[in-house]
DNA sequence: ATACCGTTGTAACGTGGATTACAGCAGGAA
DNA sequence: TTCCTGCTGTAATCCACGTTACAACGGTAT
């Protein structure tokens, strides 16, 4: 039943456990399966611990007090969220709630701070953690000072393309359905002007949205409107129970 | 001619340090006085270090393609930055420019992984502040977006007040001058639009600003207006060179 | 199939705030 | 002192975008 043991290791963040040591960890962490659109908590409930997305994806959500929501950011399968609670003791103001079927392990605070005691390594990782998404924040911020919805809508795609494009035969494909609500919710804009923006980089041939999937055709040119270099973007993965049937080998 | 010595004794992040390794690293460093509005480093320049404000103040700033300005924050007396650097090199796309006569202490990468080794608590202090740096960027995020520029102006007042509040007897000082264009900066709006704003508040009896400076007499009223608690405020600090003569003995 | 609900597309309307333009002011330099 | 430069205040114009309203579509549940 301890299915959360693989969950745990394959979490690049504790690459370096011994078996009994996750184990260990294991023991003391929860499992949890949500159903889509479900809270995971709730703003001020103090959650001690890390999060680890075992399998589905979450969004971070703060809500304005006149009933605006806004998307701080997904986290998707195998990364973890509430890192934070790591350096003591804060008052979160966000909250977050699952976009899909998820299934979490709550890591107790205290059963980490036994793994860092042992490993301290992993105090480097979690930092680079937190200074990466530091850095993600301070470039959404930038991307949206000043920027009008047109350039927001592109700067959203790019950021996007980073995490979830994968290369295909008729463009970039984002790998993560959002309605237009949601990027609304993202770069602080309305529902109808997504709708409007998107529209008008589809007629220009930019993109292409085919049942609510991205397809991005001139990635270059979006990234030359807002001076930004293009990002990269992974290939596809020939998973291996897809490997190719007529020949053994194939180009590494 | 060691100044820097003191200069780094004093950042809390070395206050463990014994004298002789932070001669050490004082050593290593290398110290550096600007004049107001010079430039400590420009995009893309790669400071592979963290940097010491020993004295004065500095800001983080971004330019958009066109010409935009956009502030990311201030670091005073005291504070450090460019502490990112420590996890690897990342390209950096702001720069740094000083507000006022400031000096610098520029303490190298690679001195400061050999005080880690020695003192791997730091990491922690590291982590710590990097993390406090990233909710107060989250915090930002929130408040600028879905947000009128009267808000962003009263927010960006509110977290002033954090830092640079004082209490004093015609209500909290804030203990920084900022002209209208670098409060547009930070809240990513327009000088003239700030000088409206601010020309509302003041007639409407929530601020007074008198030669550059800003007194806010109704803290409680501008926290109300965006749904926020008031900030604590610092009660002004008698300095030690001002202790009342008539009496050998103050109180801690 | 049918009903239903969340999502998308579109268009008219009003407005907050950017833009542009100037005039008065204060502080530093000569 | 006088000049000069950067900051502040104000007002007219214009437009991007939020708001409101509604129609059509598509996926899911019954």
């Amino acid at each position: 039943m301890a299915d959360s043991f693989w969950y745990i290791k394959n979490c690049n963040l504790f690459a370096q456990l011994s078996a009994s040591d996750i184990a260990q960890l294991e023991s003391q962490s929860r499992m949890r399966t949500l159903k889509k659109g479900e809270p995971v908590y709730l703003p001020h409930e103090q959650a001690d611990g890390v999060i680890l997305v075992a399998s589905g994806r979450v969004k971070i959500c703060h809500a304005t007090p006149d009933g605006k929501q806004s998307i701080l950011g997904f986290v998707d399968t195998g990364e973890v969220f509430g890192e934070l609670s790591l350096l003591g003791t804060e008052k979160r103001d966000e909250y977050v709630e699952t976009t899909e079927k998820t299934t979490l392990v709550l890591l107790p605070k205290q059963a980490l701070e036994e793994v860092i005691r042992k490993y301290p390594s992993i105090v480097l990782g979690v930092t680079k953690l937190i200074g990466a998404r530091r850095q993600r924040v301070e470039k959404r911020l930038r991307n949206l000072l000043f920027r009008s919805n047109r350039e927001r809508v592109i700067h959203l795609l790019l950021e996007l393309c980073e995490k979830y494009g994968v290369n295909s035969e008729n463009g970039i494909a984002l790998n993560i359905r959002l309605s237009h609500q949601e990027m609304a919710c993202i770069i602080g804009s309305t529902r109808e002007t997504v709708t409007v923006v998107l529209g008008q980089l589809q007629k220009e041939g930019l993109l292409k949205i085919a049942r609510r999937r991205v397809i991005i055709k001139n990635l270059g040119q979006l990234a030359l409107e807002v001076n930004e270099s293009a990002p990269v973007v992974k290939d596809p993965v020939v998973r291996a129970n897809f490997t190719p049937r007529l020949s053994g080998y194939s180009s590494p």
